[in-house]
DNA sequence: CTACGATAGTTGCGTGCGCAACTATCGGCT
DNA sequence: AGCCGATAGTTGCGCACGCAACTATCGTAG
């Protein structure tokens, strides 16, 4: 194991820390028009697969990669927008779950097929399928550390 | 083209853009104790590489994917910290270099074996060569559309 | 030479995030 | 029952960033 990075090794990390974020921004820029970011399209995602679109908070910020504090301010957007609401836990007076309002599932409805095109355009179709399922295993791998 | 995401697609997809962040920032964490965060790494690291350890601004924003505005900012905390400073362009009054010193010359040389390992043990080491080979092409076509 | 669009960099402002400190509740141990 | 560490969520604060507006300079067309 050299001191330095292979040629390879190299040319993936750079262009996976220069271009991420950019990719990443480009996708959530096509979200602007709808009134949301990324961040909010992730939230209301996770909610529209979950059973009964209810997710408790602290499990809703681990799945997002959020600190609690930055769940707190993102619910506070989606909440306003009247596309969650919040429900308090009937035993544990500590927790509260996320919970998709009905106008949010339209919403998520009528959002998420230009998302998915958005997604095919900047992402999806620029890459083969060899490297589509390379990056599927390798960000599984990557995410399990932790 | 169907209008949702197949799987092996929204594996790409979800991996990537719920875990990108995340590696990101735990390889920016270990820099910490060196003073700096992963964004003045990268702009020291690309003055390093550069002939004469100098670029022009403008072209320094837009190979580490900085807004003008937010390059500014950089370069007073890379200047401020002794590792950059800043040289006016001879024959273009807008213009201006940044310039490694020689005490940001010796603290890129100290602190990249540091990072080279972070990186490795973060990132490289948990991928197969498949893996990373993919991720380079990938990557290098999506930076490429822009 | 002058005028004007383009380019380089800075500044004001708003935003999203994490960290640390705080409050409230829970659950186990004695 | 009472105590205490662990857990859930909020709030204050600071930071990095982008956007839009601004200044200054350049280059070109007339």
């Amino acid at each position: 194991m050299s001191k330095w990075l292979s040629t390879h090794e190299l040319r993936a990390w750079r262009g996976f820390v220069l271009n991420a974020r950019t990719v990443l921004s480009d996708i959530e820029a096509d979200l602007t028009e709808f009134g949301i970011d990324g961040g909010d399209y992730q939230l209301l995602a996770m909610l529209s697969e979950a059973p009964e679109h209810r997710v408790k908070l602290c499990d809703l910020a681990s799945q997002l990669r959020l600190s609690r504090s930055g769940l707190t301010r993102r619910m506070q957007g989606v909440v306003k927008k009247g596309f969650v609401q919040r429900v308090e836990h009937a035993s544990d007076g500590r927790s509260a779950y996320a919970e998709l309002t009905s106008k949010g599932w339209k919403f998520v409805q009528r959002v998420a097929p230009h998302h998915v095109r958005s997604v095919r355009s900047r992402f999806v179709n620029r890459l083969s399928k060899r490297e589509l399922s390379a990056l599927a295993s390798a960000f599984e791998k990557l995410g399990r550390h932790r």
